[in-house]
DNA sequence: TGTTAGCACTCTCTCTCGTTGAGTGCTAAC
DNA sequence: GTTAGCACTCAACGAGAGAGAGTGCTAACA
């Protein structure tokens, strides 16, 4: 037995109405509803007792209707690739509207970002940034702070500014500060985040006038280095999207999601690893998060200079408005990479 | 009628009980559970019916027991104030422990604290850095990032440190910038960041050879000023706290908590609002949130440098463990005050 | 051979109603 | 002033009836 256009054309009002109404579908439904060439309720049963064979359906007792498999929501989400709906003009330019404002900083952009997103959509949504150890050196900065602190500013081409304080020595002058800067930025331009502090080890021996404050820097750099391994800004939007489904009506479902989603550790190893292509699909328990067993999940990639992907995930419950959310993704990652590339270039 | 320290001691058992289980207390169990002078319930029945006539009790209905009012709870903390209990030193320790790490921005830090509140306490927390605009400078400097553009890097005295892109011009050498920016942290040091755009363009007549450049800084440092006039940094830890009390097992009301949570506008105007004392209070309505009707709050200052306050409130249910809150809080707030010092001089 | 009407059956959901039990207020005695 | 006793109240719980939606199966129809 295989699956004919007409159940396919049945397995999609089941999964429309169930998307819409969360209450598992009868025969009558379909067949009243929705147009299927007019077929009576007891055809539709028996189509539906064959998708339900086939792995698309389930049943939750003998006398309701039924719900759509994962197996269901996959097919579902594959056909509507190629057919994805457009957004209307109101709704992208909306969108766009509320990343335009100029960003000062990466986080607050990601964070403009996710809440847009997940007010277009209604869902929850997690945006990562691009990992920060790949990324490639533009410039380097010592700014005095104090007698015995400076800042040290690093631009990359992906437009994160990390700032970390290090000590300076009481002699170093702002203009000696300067003059390092100016040299490193010249030698150590174009490497990655990583790289940078072996090969400023490599360099201490041309410095030697500057020891102190050098060794200071190897130490900075490392700390990032290590730091940027698996480090990259993350933000949320509309979490409390998710109270609003009767999947998560239960306080401790809810509490479990909310607290996943708090924990921004565990979102980072989750937003790492899939970086396979750039749409990815996770259902039900792939989404290997804590509290998160009854929800599916749809992660696409961005990049930045063509580079260093970064991520836009939505989170919902496993009946998601997939068509809707395909085109949102669709619309936000191109702004996502365009906004990337101006914040730097201005 | 007045009330007599019987009376308020059998207050004091009624609002413990309730903190602890959320239902209403009756005679019974105070006589039993709580050392009460061994007073049979009658005699406590008698009591509580006085202790409702004075506004301290509630009934929700007829027969069941007694519920403290937003007075009595108004009244226990006040008793708490003096005979604060401390925490153990494996509790301060603990949270000193999640801020000792060397924070790279004022951001991290917050959240941080937030967290560490949060989860001492088991209540959601929000922390409101010092407002932007009435730091002091203490260093400015343009930092090159391509040809066209520049990071604009400004260090105060609570060690904010703002980012802000702006134009500069194709013949604006690095050495230029880095000698506008020594000149202008000469003559600016100490200024509030509001009053540096007006002083800016005071200067301007005596930087003409660097027009352009001090054209489009006096543009970004009014619109940091704006920004900075109502902008302060707000980190929120433990949102998902509210789902574990029965209170808010009701999926719209937790809905409507965390929505007000999400939007950081609401948050802030509260904070700064409350500049009052070092300690207050809000019962209920009183918080002037939507969705937190049935809420507590108790918000405490810190300082950094002496100037520049920021607050740490604590949001829970109206029946909250408020002696222990007041305790992190009286701890945190130090913990912060001393931070903040640090993470400018090292 | 595919489609449809009819029917018995299943199972959840809702509503009702009595029962239980905690708690109160009042009265009378200590 | 304190306490025991008692009648009364009211939310919460649980059992049971009934409604309603949906199914699977069978037999008839085109």
């Amino acid at each position: 037995m295989d699956i004919d256009e007409r159940k396919l054309r049945i397995l999609h009002a089941i999964i429309d109405d169930y998307i819409m109404t969360a209450i598992p579908v009868g025969s009558r439904t379909v067949s009243k509803k929705y147009n299927v060439g007019g077929l009576s309720s007891a055809t539709i049963r028996n189509e539906m007792s064959d998708l339900e064979a086939l792995g698309y359906l389930d049943q939750p007792h003998t006398s309701a209707g039924r719900v759509p498999s994962a197996k269901a929501y996959r097919l579902y989400v594959e056909s509507l690739l190629d057919s994805a709906p457009k957004l209307t003009p109101g709704e992208s330019a909306k969108l766009r509207g509320q990343l335009t404002a100029r960003e000062r900083q990466l986080r607050d952009l990601l964070e403009r970002a996710a809440r847009a997103v997940a007010e277009a959509t209604g869902y929850t949504t997690v945006v990562a940034g691009p990992a920060a150890r790949e990324q490639r050196l533009r410039s380097i900065q010592i700014v005095p702070v104090s007698e015995r602190a400076a800042l040290l500013v690093i631009v990359t081409d992906a437009a994160v500014f990390k700032d970390t304080m290090m000590r300076t020595d009481e002699d170093a002058s702002a203009e000696q500060l300067f003059y390092i800067s100016r040299m490193l930025t010249e030698h150590l331009q174009g490497l990655t985040v990583g790289e940078i502090g072996p090969r400023l080890k490599m360099m201490q021996s041309n410095l030697r006038e500057h020891a102190r404050v050098v060794r200071s820097l190897i130490d900075a750099m490392g700390r990032i280095g290590r730091e940027a391994a698996d480090t990259r800004e993350i933000a949320v939007g509309g979490g409390s999207n998710i109270l609003q489904f009767p999947e998560y009506s239960d306080a401790n479902k809810a509490r479990a999601f909310l607290t996943t989603l708090e924990a921004r550790e565990h979102l980072r190893a989750l937003l790492a690893a899939g970086q396979g292509g750039t749409l990815t699909l996770r259902i039900g328990a792939e989404t290997g998060m804590p509290g998160m067993e009854e929800c599916a999940m749809i992660t696409a990639s961005y990049t930045a200079a063509g580079e260093h992907p970064g991520a836009i995930s939505v989170i919902g419950p496993v009946r998601m408005r997939y068509g809707h959310v395909l085109s949102v993704l669709e619309f936000m990652t191109r702004c996502l990479s365009e906004a990337l590339l101006m914040s730097v270039d201005l």
